[in-house]
DNA sequence: ATATTAATTGGACATGTGTCCGCTTATTGT
DNA sequence: ACAATAAGCGGACACATGTCCAATTAATAT
């Protein structure tokens, strides 16, 4: 368990035997003490925002409503969640928490039934793209939205990246695939079509289904292992 | 030769016997009279955006500066250009055709000397980094502010995609690949990592050279001949 | 309890995007 | 040359995002 700007992520690496790897990334000083109505008013903006993208859809709401639904300032809004793509992370949260730990889970019991590396790696793949199937329109929101600086990526992607990465070094350690590549390249390349943004022009663009998406994406992986 | 949105594209459908395709994409009624005013006032629009650009940066500038700039007011701007990432469109229209031409050569010249369709294709993913390297700010912010509608695709993509596909297709011909794959979402795929967005973040936000991209895409395309 | 302090609040404001519509001007037909 | 007319023009306006700061209020120390 570690965390990114305030949220949490399950550590796969347990699984591959690189705990030790020091994750400190950001924000050392989380947990302190908010202010009560601060934390309800947090609250209330969470629910109103729930509420409003459910029935009018996430492109359609804005800040400003928002702010209204949840009876805050504007100020006070952006306070907490610097823009609509930070309140949709954040809305995100919980359910990101939840198939964390379902991976990590499933993982788990394949690494235990011996199943081969690139075999998880095809599972994960495809849970993954159910899991943007999902939350596109929140997902493509924050994408959009919150600002990357020069070396910095989006935290959701740091855990997928990672699992890929850990998932890939398990399969060259079983000698599934050939050790001389560039791990940190090909994960990023692997994750590519699910970006969000990419992902919604595969689905919306071109019409293609999850499974066609998921078909492609393990023959490619499938390909690895030669 | 065709057009999509009023922008021409070389057809590099004709180096695979595919011409009889139609390709009647949008668009049939591109050269109606343009007023002369309206002309001049483009041409000044674009001279002043380019202009603008190269001295402050793609993202540093504004619409109401470019009509300042250009001496035009801001409805005449937006007619023509209904916003940033049209404009840059139009900015890159020239050395996109000049791309496309070269690429169609260098294929033809391939496909002379007998060069493998695969090797081919790794050749033009390499041009198409090294493009999208140069014009990574026009093209995100092409690729940002244009609105798509579902089962519609940015119109420079549709070329890639074509070319892709197109390559496939012939290294399939040519016995160089297994024929039976999903080849529109495999050139999907690979394709990925070259949107200008996600290219952005593999360069940016994890450094990664357009050398170290291009690598790892032609692996993973040397692949697909087993 | 009360004073002190520091976090929090909320609306006014600054900026950017994109639309609207009355006025102007180039083009076409006579 | 001269209407007639359709296209083009441009600035005011509507709306969204995000910032700022004076006033408020919760937490802490006395």
């Amino acid at each position: 368990m570690f965390a990114i700007a305030g949220r949490r992520f399950m550590s796969t690496l347990e699984l591959f035997g690189m705990n030790d790897l020091t994750l400190t990334i950001l924000n050392p000083d989380l947990p302190r003490h908010e202010r009560c109505d601060a934390q309800a008013n947090r609250e209330r903006i969470l629910s109103a925002a729930a509420q409003l993208f459910a029935t009018q859809g996430v492109s359609a709401v804005n800040m400003a409503d928002i702010s209204k639904a949840a009876k805050v300032g504007q100020g006070t809004l952006y306070r907490r969640f610097a823009n609509k793509g930070e309140l949709c992370l954040a809305l995100m949260d919980h359910q990101m928490a939840t198939f964390q730990a379902q991976v990590l889970a499933q993982l788990g019991r394949m690494t235990r039934d011996h199943t081969a590396k690139l075999v998880q790696l095809q599972w994960f793949l495809d849970a993954l793209i159910h899991f943007n199937e999902t939350h596109t329109p929140l997902l493509c929101e924050a994408s959009q939205s919150i600002y990357f600086a020069p070396g910095t990526r989006p935290a959701p992607y740091i855990w997928q990246h990672m699992t890929v990465m850990g998932l890939l070094r398990g399969a060259v350690a079983a000698n599934e695939i050939a050790p001389d590549q560039d791990f940190p390249m090909l994960a990023d390349t692997i994750l590519a079509p699910l970006q969000p943004a990419v992902f919604r022009l595969l689905r919306d663009g071109n019409g293609y289904t999850p499974e066609r998406i998921s078909a492609t994406l393990q023959g490619l992986v499938g390909r690895l292992g030669d």
